[in-house]
DNA sequence: GTCGAAATTACCGTTAAAGATAAATTTCCT
DNA sequence: AGGAAATTTATCTTTAACGGTAATTTCGAC
């Protein structure tokens, strides 16, 4: 956790966690008793200070109901274009 | 790193590590040079003996030009099939 | 069967993630 | 403004990621 291009992904990924979260009206605590992982570590996470591990995103991911890859999706591609808007799916958000 | 489902994703997406550097045809030691991990560490990852950190997976997916999204893409469920998540949400039941 | 490349495993040391707790700060509501 | 809730920050401890190195192991080619 040194290069910027890191430091950019932690941020990214730790506001679209936040955005989630915002719209289910969670709060930390309440995200934290979901996920097992204490408020000041999601606090941490959300705002980009901490390089969460591959486990801890899924957590977070699945108490939030979304699909890991949707946390992780940079920028420049988001998932398959193959593979529309997944049917079963969750509807959460109204992300552009 | 103690949960069973957990265990799974990590084997999932060494697996697709190590399926994407195959395709390359470059060795553990070629990787480790290109993103700064060492073989033994990659070794493990790809073995889903290690659960690595968020820009560990990002320097993996650069170096081998994917999407970081693309090596954690679940099969599409994290969810369990036989509990279709109740429409307004996982509620935090008794804790909310 | 031997040789050598590739991979796994096993140490060790450093660093950081994560839980717990408490304190400080911010945000929101009346 | 005041107060409560939510969030952030700070410490401390435990645990594990990660690099380095070396020792195995595996496996294909000869």
């Amino acid at each position: 956790m040194v290069d910027d291009a890191e430091k950019k992904l932690l941020a990214d990924v730790g506001y679209r966690i936040r955005e989630t979260r915002a719209t289910q009206s969670l709060s930390l605590e309440q995200l934290a008793r979901l996920t097992g992982i204490s408020a000041p570590a999601l606090s941490l996470i959300e705002t980009g200070k901490r390089d969460p591990r591959l486990t801890t995103l899924k957590r977070i991911a699945d108490a939030l109901r979304v699909p890991p890859a949707t946390l992780i999706a940079d920028d420049s591609d988001t998932v398959e274009p193959s593979a529309p808007a997944p049917s079963g799916g969750y509807d959460l958000g109204e992300y552009q």
